[in-house]
DNA sequence: GTTTTTATTATTGTATACAATTTATTTTGA
DNA sequence: TCAAAATAAATTGTATACAATAATAAAAAC
């Protein structure tokens, strides 16, 4: 028996270390999910298996487990025989995600605005200032990431775990339509939202916070081109029956 | 050159037989899947990867791919060096769940009650009847499934895959939690209350047809003991230091 | 020179072998 | 007899070999 507990008093132990260390698999999904959020990695770039297998020194069977997960989240396409990329989202995908947010969101805040403590208050403002730091140093990576934290951290207080598992997917895809999407010149400026967001969280007004995170949301949409003619024509899916 | 496109005429191919088939480890995923949803597996069942890699006559690689995913929809667990066995949702997550569903498939019968044909009406129609048929007849499975897939079809319906990707997920998990926490007596008469919703959805009077939703998923959680006496209490978990 | 065909290479899909871990059974010692 | 320890069996985790398929390059036909 190598684990020590069994042999000692429970007291001895207060505070266990946690034994069940994260399977290799959770890594590589983290690292790529986090390269997505993060927008280092871009839509459509193709993940080889064998590739990645060779920087994170695993098999292919970790690989594939991982690439499994993340096409279950929507952020990586698989396509049988042919591998996994770095999903495209369309025109319509972009507007259906960012309008599903809206839904959701709308009640993970209000939730929020219900039972929100004083302590998640200021550890939110701590966050977004973060936010705003990498954003004004120009460390692009960090402050998407961080507003994506944002939103997520709305989503963990509302204490509701399946909408927050809804909105974990939701976020990374944002990712990727900003950046498949996002017109020319775009600033990143959502940290000033936020905090207006946190301040009518704290008030209590409810359905003013509810106003404001779907005007936020808003906000971001009309920071995209969105237009057809934008619309990148996927030639192999038009001319899939003759291929 | 095995593919025979090439050398035919588009002409002669107006409805070219779709190649992609299936992978083994989809077979295998819909069939857990149905059965969760139809309550033949129950919560709590072991999913030993050998018997089923049996079952299927596949290897564990594709068993261990199909678990995955239906990890991945909450309707199965996988614990590490311990495997998988069909998901038993507490009462908290019960709860939640169906307060889930009341939020989002209120927006997905706003969207349905704008945009549904009068074939689409018929279709529903004709799909309840099935449902009450088989309720009626007591052919138990089938009356189950038949019930999830018509809160399916409106999702569909909504045209809004993001919601119907959701909404997916949350109709087996909902399967589980009746099994696990209906209170004795139980009678499945949904048909009832989708006759109901179809009826107010034709009608054209979208916040009735939100409000009869809402009442209808209420319903359904009114019919289950979720009081703390019910919860089944893990001994595993709850001396997890220990073990 | 261009297109079609063939051959080569690269990549993904699946089964299986073996290692690590857990669970079940047997043995040992009080 | 009972509990603890040791052993055996079952099960899961990972790497790898080989098969199937797709992508690329080279050769042949026109």
């Amino acid at each position: 028996m190598n684990n020590n507990f069994a042999t000692q008093s429970l007291s001895d132990t207060l505070i266990p270390p946690k034994p069940e260390r994260d399977s290799q698999d959770v890594v590589i999904y983290d690292q790529i999910f986090d390269a997505i959020l993060s927008q280092r990695l871009l839509p459509g770039t193709k993940l080889t298996e064998e590739e990645l297998a060779k920087i994170f020194k695993v098999s292919r069977t970790i690989v594939r487990r991982a690439l499994l997960r993340l096409s279950q989240d929507c952020i990586v396409d698989i396509k049988p025989n042919r591998g996994a990329s770095v999903a495209c989202p369309t025109v319509k995908q972009a507007r259906e995600i960012i309008q599903t947010r809206r839904i959701i969101e709308a009640e993970i805040i209000r939730e929020v605005a219900l039972n929100i403590s004083k302590e998640q208050i200021k550890n939110l403002r701590k966050m977004v200032s973060e936010e705003k730091k990498n954003v004004e140093n120009h460390i692009r990576s960090s402050g998407i990431r961080l507003s994506g934290d944002f939103h997520l951290k709305l989503a963990k207080i509302s204490k509701n775990t399946t909408l927050t598992k809804f909105i974990r997917e939701l976020i990374p895809q944002t990712s990727l339509i900003i950046a498949r999407y996002e017109k020319p010149g775009f600033v990143n400026c959502s940290h000033e939202e936020h905090f207006e967001l946190i301040d009518i969280i704290e008030k209590g007004d409810t359905e003013a916070a509810v106003a404001l995170m779907n005007q936020h949301l808003l906000h971001i949409e009309s920071k995209l081109d969105l237009t057809e003619t934008n619309q990148q024509v996927d030639l192999k899916t038009i001319f899939s029956q003759v291929s």
